[in-house]
RNA sequence: GGCGGAGUGGCCGAGUGGUUUAGGCAAGGGCCUGCAAAGCCCUGUACGCGGGUUCGAUUCCCGCCUCCGCCU
């Protein structure tokens, strides 16, 4: 047995993660850690198909319902939250199972990635520059700091602009604006890779309808008493951002639900494209019978090497 | 049967006698180090059919077909 085992269930949304990473830990005596950047905020349950207590078997679940709507998603800040639940774990002798679609978080718990720090008034200020003066300024501004890092990053794509200023002001130094290559990780890890080649799309309609029954619109409602539309991150949700626009009347209900179709279609196909390029994801399946069996010999193979 | 209008890439939809032949949506591909369910980029030579005019027709003319109106 490995040091420092970790499995991962990796790939995109509606393929089946969250249940096959319950089976996995009670198979393997694991607890599972969530790596879905939506369900750790608290209250977004329907939306996000948050597994219910009862779905969970008892199997522990840390770093669901963490944030509050209205609290701006940070990686850094789940890097930290991420490690320390799964050290925890470990500390248990047990196996920390890492469930998400989000590939960026999956990667900053497995991987020796070094997030930069931020400042909130630097931020407040470069994005005030932003939309004054648009992308392409501020990128010819970094080409002229850090010309390597502007090399690495579109003048259309402001966000990511305005993080690499904000790093060169903050460090001084240049801001990498390339990840490593997959190489360096923290833990001994195997990334098993859910998708569903065919029959997707109809899953994820059928998820988008659940969500409407299952009371979407009346969680938007309660969120919104919460500060919802003043969460930056939250509001954006799939899903939620759609309801929030039907219910300020820029859509109707029938149009918000097909647009939260499609938009989680396209996720879909983020999430391939990211989770795709990295060469140790072991893809199977979710629709074959042995799924289990399959996936547990593969999380075997590799940690009892 | 008559009159009028329309037929454009998967859908919607502009437009023009000829270097780069709109745009939107959908679809596909890709990027990714502090909002990542976000943000950003790339990809489609299509003009109902047959003639004609012309150096050249998606664009002009004729016929046909289909659709939509109105009339009989």
């Amino acid at each position: 047995m490995t040091a420092r085992p970790v499995v991962a269930v990796v790939g995109p949304t509606a393929t089946g993660k969250s249940d096959l990473g319950v089976a996995l830990a009670e198979r393997l005596d694991g607890e599972v850690v969530n790596a879905d950047s939506m369900q750790l905020y608290r209250g977004m349950d329907v939306g996000t198909a948050k597994l219910t207590e009862a779905e969970r078997r008892g199997v522990p679940h840390h770093l669901l319902d963490v944030w509050e709507v209205t609290e701006r998603a940070s990686v850094a800040e789940y890097q930290r939250l991420a490690r320390a639940a799964v050290d925890g774990v470990l500390g248990r002798g047990r196996l920390p199972v890492l469930v998400g679609g989000s590939g960026l978080y999956v990667r900053a718990v497995l991987d020796d990635l070094d997030f930069p720090g931020t400042d909130p008034r630097l931020r407040a200020r470069l994005e005030a520059e932003l939309a004054a003066v648009g992308a392409p300024a501020l990128h010819e501004r970094l080409s002229r700091v850090d010309p390597a890092a502007a090399r690495g990053i579109l003048p259309s794509n402001g966000r990511r602009v305005v993080r690499a200023l904000e790093v060169v002001e903050l460090t001084g130094s240049s801001f990498a604006a390339t990840l490593p290559a997959p190489a360096a990780t923290v833990y001994d890890a195997v990334q098993i890779g859910l998708d569903r080649p065919a029959g997707l799309d109809e899953r994820v309609e059928a998820r988008v309808e659940r969500m409407w029954a299952r009371g979407l619109v009346d969680e938007v409602r309660a969120l919104l008493r919460r500060g919802l539309r003043d969460g930056p991150t939250a509001s954006r949700a799939l899903g939620y951002q759609q309801v929030l626009g039907y219910l300020d009347g820029t859509y109707g209900e029938g149009e918000a639900r097909a647009e939260t179709v499609r938009a989680t279609r396209r996720f879909v196909r983020r999430q391939r494209s990211w989770f795709r390029r990295d060469p140790r994801v072991d893809w199977l399946d979710a629709s074959r019978a042995d799924l289990l069996a399959a996936a547990v010999a593969v999380a075997r193979r590799t940690l009892e090497r």
